[in-house]
DNA sequence: ACCTTTGTAAACACAA
DNA sequence: GTTGTGTTTACAAAGG
């Protein structure tokens, strides 16, 4: 059809339509930003609070105590080089006080853990989570109990230094002394915990209350954990190098603490501290039975025993168990070399944990970067690459020249197939200035836009959409619909690194186009003239495009009758599911929105041209026929959009009632590859 | 071969 | 006179 001299019309309508734009002409297609500012709290802190809290009450207590009984019982046994001074029992307090209430998993408790299984792998986390908290007020304890002693020892030096006051002075003094230094450090401890928190490294659960301070070691005196736990943890260490973070390392340092700086502590995770449950502490000879029937043990390879820290060696298997029964029975150092293990694979587990989401993470931002800018956009791209492809011979479909721009992580989905990239022609196109014209390509949905906008933004390619297409885009972007000049030539520079070269080339052609295309309106406005989109032209112009492939018109037909209901389907599949290479998930932001409509009005536009069109004489095109034109127009969905056939294409054919993506597909490529 | 679409170049008109 | 905006015309390329 050949196109009526627009002039006239043009010319005339300055004030065609619109009268109303409302006089302002400030239209920014402006792009939605969201803010988000993430608050997250951390729950630690109150917990921390309160554990400190309850400790430094406890620690009192049992000072108090302890002065007043003074010299007790300090058999505690292993406790090193007790202070020969009578006063100081209070050195013990922690201790003891830990031993008096046991909260700890009981050596048969645990023994059910290990050998029945009866726990689910969350319970047993939260059992070690438990027992952490349980360990690290123990560890606090120790570090309390180191601090007490270093306090006696000066005490007696000095008095034994200087003058000696008299006794009751000396309790006085003494008292105060020990309280002043109870309460550094419980300050101490505090920062510490807190430090913990910070750290991450620990973390108390809102829910739950201050935990006790003493639940240490149920029936395990000191010495014994230290050296249980150094076994455990030297073991340990010498097998996994994996570093600080490891639990066991930590565990050691902070086990050890009667030796250890608390610094080391520090370095601690929360499960580390689970140590102190030692507890478990009766010692029960039983053997692991439950492990030992499997051939494939897996604390035996290589003729060596795995347990950890074992690496004993062993012919056979069978003297491989004779050795795990005898070395390795459930026995408070299994016990805990078993914790340690748990915790060791706890680690592991909130490791792999975080390196999944990582990886999730990193998937997401390639994939949208990849699908982006350019894969899934392929539909148009397939266009595109046909268009550029002409002077190039970039041709591989989905080659869509890419350049990896920024990814504007969308949302896209991770599913999405394998981001295509190929720079190949990508700024080739310069001499030759491709002619978008190929048959499909013509009119550029919003969305076909929107999908590679992030793509076309940065690289330097032609945008495979003819000028009408993007002159209308720029404008239905805009909040009003309308546009200036200035205002288009920005929107084109902005939305495309092409256009920031020889500006005046193309802003001629968008200025010719804008004369030239009916569908192009001007409105005069106050303060000047702005130009606005009539649709029902714009579709007029663009029967043609679709002609060309049959199973195009094929889909077109089919979607044709999906088309309303299909939109959100369409945009929700098309996004969720990623549609084969078109679609885009990575549109998904502002654009998305659009794509149906536009996906509407093309089918629209198309079927009716199609149907009104006799040059159907294609066989392809049989089929479209029949099918009776529905007006999506009608709906009142989005009015302003309409696009090229070939966004229908895609679109179309993403739609998960049709097959015949394929065929269509292949086609444009195959033609543009040659 | 003809027609249409699209892109490009350029001439011209007009207003600020 | 310059510049920006619009309109037109002409032409070429590509495809139907």
């Amino acid at each position: 059809m050949m196109q009526e001299s627009g002039t006239e019309t043009k010319s005339n309508g300055s004030a065609i339509q619109n009268g109303s734009s409302g006089g302002n002409h400030l239209l920014e297609c402006g792009s939605l930003r969201e803010g988000r500012s993430n608050g997250e709290a951390p729950a630690v802190d109150v917990g921390a609070a309160d554990l400190a809290h309850v400790q430094q009450q406890q620690a009192l207590q049992v000072a108090r105590q302890l002065l007043l009984q003074q010299q007790q019982q300090q058999q505690v046994s292993g406790l090193k080089s007790p202070k020969r001074n009578d006063k100081q029992p209070a050195l013990q307090v922690p201790v003891s006080v830990a031993m008096m209430t046991p909260q700890v998993i009981t050596p048969q408790q645990m023994q059910q853990i290990l050998q029945q299984q009866v726990l689910s792998p969350q319970q047993l986390q939260v059992l070690l989570q438990q027992q952490q908290a349980l360990m690290l007020q123990q560890q606090l304890q120790e570090f309390y109990k180191k601090q007490q002693e270093q306090l006696q020892l000066q005490l007696l030096q000095q008095q034994h230094a200087g003058k000696q006051p008299k006794e009751q002075q000396q309790v006085a003094t003494q008292q105060l002394a020990f309280q002043q230094q109870l309460l550094q450090m419980q300050q101490l401890q505090q920062q510490h915990l807190l430090s913990l928190q910070r750290q991450g490294l620990l973390t108390i659960q809102p829910g739950q209350p201050a935990l006790p301070l003493q639940p240490l070691a149920q029936g395990m005196i000191p010495a014994e954990l230290q050296q249980l736990w150094k076994e455990v943890t030297s073991a340990h260490t010498a097998e996994e190098t994996t570093g600080n973070n490891h639990s066991s390392l930590d565990l050691t340092t902070t086990c050890v603490s009667s030796s250890a700086p608390s610094k080391t502590s520090l370095i601690m995770n929360p499960h580390a501290s689970t140590n102190g449950q030692l507890s478990v502490h009766t010692p029960k000879r039983e053997s692991l039975s439950h492990e030992e029937h499997s051939h494939s043990h897996p604390l035996y390879g290589h003729g060596v025993c795995k347990w950890p820290g074992c690496e004993a060696v062993c012919e056979d298997f069978q003297s491989f168990l004779k050795h795990l029964n005898s070395e390795h029975a459930l026995d408070d150092r299994s016990t805990a070399q078993c914790r340690v293990q748990m915790q060791v694979v706890q680690q592991l587990e909130l490791q792999l944990a975080k390196d999944k989401e990582r990886l999730q993470a990193m998937m997401t931002h390639l994939h949208v970067k990849s699908t982006e800018p350019k894969a899934a956009p392929q539909p148009l791209n397939l266009v595109s690459s046909v268009t550029l492809s002409k002077s190039a011979s970039e041709a591989s479909p989905q080659s869509l020249p890419h350049t990896p721009t920024t990814p504007t992580a969308p949302i896209t989905p991770v599913t999405q197939g394998p981001s295509v990239i190929t720079t190949t022609s990508m700024h080739t196109v310069g001499p030759i200035r491709r002619r978008y014209s190929d048959k499909y390509n013509v009119p550029i949905s919003s969305a076909d836009i929107a999908q590679n906008q992030e793509f076309y933004k940065n690289a330097e390619v032609r945008p495979p959409f003819t000028y009408a297409s993007l002159i209308r885009q720029a404008i239905l972007e805009s909040p009003e619909k309308q546009l200036t000049l200035n205002e288009i030539y920005n929107w084109f520079t902005r939305m495309f690194a092409y256009f920031r070269r020889n500006a005046a080339t193309w802003k001629n052609a968008v200025r010719h186009n804008l004369s030239l295309h009916k569908c192009f309106v001007r409105v005069e406005n106050v303060k000047g003239a702005v130009w606005t989109v009539d649709e029902v032209e714009f579709q007029k112009r663009r029967p043609q495009k679709i002609s060309g492939n049959p199973s195009l018109i094929k889909n077109m037909q089919s979607s044709h009758a999906y088309c309303t209901p299909l939109n959100a389907a369409l945009q929700a599949s098309m996004a969720e599911n990623s549609i084969p290479l078109y679609t885009t998930a990575s549109m998904g932001n502002p654009t998305l929105g659009n794509l149906a409509s536009a996906i509407r009005e093309e089918l629209n536009g198309a079927m009716e041209h199609t149907n009104s069109n006799e040059s159907d004489s294609s066989p392809g095109r049989s089929p479209m026929q029949a099918v009776h034109p529905v007006h999506v127009k009608e709906e009142p969905l989005d009015p302003e959009e309409a696009e090229g056939p070939l966004s229908l294409v895609t679109t179309a054919n993403h739609s998960p009632d049709f097959d015949h993506d394929r065929d269509y597909e292949d086609e444009p490529v195959n033609e543009d590859m040659e």
